[in-house]
DNA sequence: TATTGTTATACTCTATAACTATA
DNA sequence: TATAGTTATAGAGTATAACAATA
């Protein structure tokens, strides 16, 4: 198991997993994707927010922003309560590709997992939830 | 579940995954980790088996396999079959490296899923092991 | 001519700090 | 003074190409 962890993130598997799945949508890429699907997660939201959120820092998040809204999929508008603030929102091309992204995220799922026995696949995504947000979050005593 | 892949596999995810285990261990480090582990697993061997075996370029295996050798973990010896390749092999402080950071990823498996029901464990890692290697294979159909 | 190991080069990603505008 | 957004700079990682030695 613990193999299996080093090989889910080593980087050529990633970089495998993100490149057919962003193949298909044009502006989009292995580390624009987070700021993609975040923002489409959380909604509009400013960029500070929109970092905490993914877990990437303020600057990338920026910066990863700037590419999408050149690539026509994200949009920015100044934030009406707080004139410093910049409100990012996806576009009608950016939902688009949000829509087209899971869609590929989900048939390689349900392609890998229509051999499993019914409800263990459940039971995977609850394990592999818990074990993910033990990853990202190691202080947090889980004592449920 | 889609989620949770995605900040399995999110940069800040991993490396606080692979600071935290190779904290311990002087002349480790998240990239060099594959290089070290690999090696233990498929045992002595060049750097261009190595190499394909974890996934990695020749040249940055080699590249990291410098470092480790520098950190005393690794060493090189002319192979006796072939006057061009060179075995990478652990030394003892290499092999001890390893032990360490098994024990860590261990601890913390072992703590996570200290809760979990019986079997449920098994089942998990044997369906994270399918996954990974759909992920990593994608054209090996598995039609079993 | 092909392969092994290695090094050199350029490119991308990431992190830190600095800057502007507003609270 | 602090915060939001952004940009600049430097550092680390990665990939491609090139090299010498051997098959």
């Amino acid at each position: 198991m613990a193999a299996a962890i080093g090989a889910l993130t080593l980087r050529a598997t990633r970089a495998g997993l993100y490149d057919r799945l962003t193949s298909g949508v044009e502006g989009v890429d292995a580390t624009t994707y987070p700021v993609l699907s975040g923002l489409d997660r959380i909604g509009p939201a400013t960029a500070t927010r929109l970092a905490e959120a993914i877990g990437m820092d303020r600057t990338v998040t920026t910066r990863y922003a700037t590419r999408l809204q050149e690539a026509g999929l994200i949009a920015r508008r100044p934030d009406p309560s707080d004139a410093r603030a910049t409100r990012l929102a996806l576009t009608a091309d950016g939902e688009r590709a949000v829509l087209a992204l899971r869609d590929a995220m989900q048939s390689f799922l349900a392609e890998e997992m229509a051999t499993w026995p019914p409800g263990e696949a459940a039971t995977f995504a609850l394990h592999l939830e818990r074990l993910t947000e033990a990853l990202a979050y190691p202080d947090t005593s889980r004592t449920s």
